[in-house]
DNA sequence: GCCAACGTTGGC
DNA sequence: GCCAACGTTGGC
């Protein structure tokens, strides 16, 4: 799941939400995800207890920066309902709502931000063959399998690749 | 149902 | 700030 770390203003409302944002928080709603796609993962791909790569994007190093955990499964996003809300949207009706979202809960940050630069330069690892992150990169929830997770995982345990 | 125009994402 | 990729919209 990725989400922006640094001041980005939608609709005159700074939405950031970095790692440690959800450490503070303990746990949080994911509102706001305005696509088809990611929606149908977190309806139907996303279940209490599922792992999550946390990503930060649209900042200064991109890149995998910490675990979640799905705390509730998916519930209507209300958020679209509320024409004060940055993720209000007048096309997602009450009585047939077109948003939802997840509750994830922190699980911790990893020993070191894992950069998306270093992912692509290991895209030939079959544990990271056909990964969305890879593959297409403007999907905001993505799948993960289990072997790229414990790649991402296990490569944060390592130092970071030396520079070329 | 096609597809051009337009809007958004997100790395750089 | 640029712009490529690609998702969405809407005319036909």
């Amino acid at each position: 799941m990725k989400a922006e770390p640094d001041t980005r203003l939608v609709n005159s409302v700074d939405v950031r939400f970095s790692i440690d944002d959800l450490a503070a928080a303990g746990t949080s709603s994911w509102e706001g995800v305005r696509n088809y796609e990611a929606r149908n993962i977190m309806r139907d791909g996303m279940r209490v207890d599922d792992l999550v790569l946390f990503y930060h994007s649209n900042c200064k190093v991109p890149g995998v920066a910490g675990i979640a955990r799905v705390c509730r499964n998916a519930y209507v996003d209300h958020t679209a309902f509320d024409v004060s809300h940055p993720y209000y949207d007048a096309k997602s009706d009450p009585a047939n709502p077109r948003w939802f979202m997840v509750d994830v809960e922190f699980v911790r940050k990893l020993d070191r931000l894992v950069p998306l630069k270093e992912l692509q330069s290991l895209k030939s690892q079959p544990a990271l063959s056909g990964m969305a992150l890879l593959t297409r990169g403007r999907l905001s929830v993505q799948p993960v399998s289990a072997a790229a997770y414990e790649f991402i995982v296990e490569l944060s345990k390592t130092s970071p690749a030396a520079p070329e």
